[in-house]
DNA sequence: ATGAAAGCGCTAACAT
DNA sequence: ATGTTAGCGCTTTCAT
């Protein structure tokens, strides 16, 4: 004796499980649920007719009715960055053993970008956010709190806004970074600093003043340029730090991309590394070893910084009234020969 | 006179704009929706409203209701590869446009994870798929088409399954690429390729094979290496091929990743590129310019392979029962020293 | 143990 | 021009 399967060019339906079994819905909807209260006998077939159909729950359906989903928003500035990537895929492999999808966005930076995916997101019943908050320009975070969606910020502290937030070490790694070029005796230092608005530049440049003073340099052997974490204001900065009467001898770049634009410009001009000029860069890549010579970086954790956030957001589901919490991750700096010390 | 704005703590629905203005539900979802049918007068009051209410639109019950939903799904490989993050930006921007949000998977090239992915996208009600399928070991893509979900793949073919499909010019690109190095002399070369299974891997290996037929060359003078698009996989492979009789003179590798591992292997054991070995891989990256010696790549354009797809599937879902198509787009060969010409 | 029925928020036929 | 109504697929009281 075979089950009759309903042959229908659309997706079966919790009805017409139930139909197949003889049985109401509700009775399919709790043994599915794995809800029990049903006989064994009646589990079993449910289960049965259910395979049979190919039989799957419209999530839309069960999201409507049950005012929850299983969705998490992701925003990020951008996708073109390797950081953030790798931050995504952290994300995505610790949601996913939870059962969680990725909803994804990217603001390029821009403020109304942003907005406009947080707003669709949450039109969609997501029900968590994780957003690294571009703090552009017009941006303002204060009226997420009123949304009720849980949410954690990475790398970035959203502006007028306090929530869980995971980020690194800033000051402290930029710091260390700076003290190792002191220490190497360079005089004159520059720092490609990312924009301003970002309470990740203003950190890191407040570590490396730090760094100055403990060591009694004159802040004036420290220029700073702001460049806009593109490759192209890489170079730009690189060009405008070359240019000056006193170049300095000493480059701390803010991140990666910014420092293939450096790179670009150092070599067109015929410079050497670490003689001509010394560098050292925020983000550790793969390819920072393969680089001629290694180049000394600092790397940033990235796929924890996803699997952090994500096991925050998921406990702030589970407590959204507890209080926010920072989780701070350190940075390391990986020493190599771009800065003139092995 | 000012709108009372219901205080309440649950988001407002069409029910409460219809009862500020005093109309029917039905009439604020023609409004809303722009379908005219209403005065002008009531058009203002109905979107002052919603407006004052800070009413959105619920999507799922939206989707629920019309049974179709601005989500497309996409399944990537890998996160932590720049092409494929490359893609999905070229994608997202695409989508982004046309009013289209991202499921985000990556199956880390596993036919169990992919398939989950796959799954729990189609159960989420997505209006179509973006889909670079891993092929993997028990990847079947044949039932997909009897989910009546339209589907894109991008770079590989899908086993088992005729749908829309960009591509690149492997093959082609391929022979470019080893006839540059027979050209320029080389005797011995090496292929670090990716994994059998794809369709990908078979193109490059036949192009490279009819560059050595067109040049009338042994083909005892090529030696194949099956790596798996991993860091590691290309350190390995690069490994198992110096340690051979006659290690090769040039070396082409199958992606960014192994090329990476490739060239971490070179500089341990302080071989010089390109007099003790030359190099040519697939994948041209930004820090391949900041190699030294700059590499020989051929690129790919995997944001517009992100935007051809995101196009297409979008005429897919105007036109679901057109014949499939497959677009390639052309790889160009970026000649740089690590090949010895200039 | 199981079923009937209501309803999540929305849209679309069908009235009027 | 606008309202009434039914229903998308599901879960969840409340009965039985």
């Amino acid at each position: 004796m075979s089950l009759r399967v309903k042959k229908s060019t659309r997706r079966p339906t919790i009805k017409d499980v139930a139909a197949q079994v003889g049985v109401s819905t509700a009775t399919v909807s709790r043994v599915l649920a794995g809800l029990g209260g049903a006989s064994d006998h009646v589990q079993r077939r449910v289960a049965k007719a259910a395979k049979a159909l190919g039989y799957r729950p419209n999530l839309q359906a069960r999201g409507l009715r049950v005012r929850r989903r299983n969705l998490i928003g992701l925003v990020l500035p951008s996708l073109r960055n390797p950081f953030f990537t790798n931050l995504a895929h952290g994300i995505e492999e610790f949601l996913g053993v939870s059962g969680y999808t990725l909803l994804l966005g990217h603001s390029a930076e821009q403020a109304d970008r942003e907005r406009r995916h947080l707003e669709v997101f949450l039109d969609e019943g997501i029900a968590g956010l994780v957003l690294v908050p571009s703090n552009a320009t017009g941006a303002s975070y204060a009226d997420l709190a009123e949304w009720g969606v849980p949410l954690v910020a990475v790398d970035r502290a959203p502006r007028g806004l306090t929530c869980d937030l995971v980020n690194t070490d800033n000051r402290a790694s930029a710091r260390r970074a700076a003290a190792h070029l002191l220490r190497l005796g360079y005089k004159h230092l520059a720092f490609i600093n990312g924009p301003k608005d970002l309470d990740v530049a203003r950190l890191r440049l407040a570590g490396i003043r730090e760094a100055f003073q403990e060591m009694s340099r004159s802040p004036e052997t420290l220029v700073v340029e702001n460049g806009d974490f593109q490759q192209g204001g890489g170079a730009n900065a690189m060009r405008s730090l070359l240019a000056r009467k006193i170049p300095p001898e000493a480059v701390i770049v803010g991140n990666n991309l910014m420092t293939l634009g450096a790179l670009e410009v150092v070599h067109s001009r015929g410079l050497r590394i670490p003689s001509d000029i010394a560098l050292l860069c925020f983000d550790d890549m793969p390819w920072a070893t393969s680089l001629r010579p290694p180049m000394t970086a600092i790397s940033q954790p990235a796929e924890e910084l996803g699997r952090t956030a994500a096991g925050l957001l998921i406990e702030r589901l589970a407590h959204p009234s507890r209080p926010p919490r920072t989780v701070t991750l350190a940075n390391q700096l990986n020493i190599r020969a771009s800065c003139g010390a092995v």
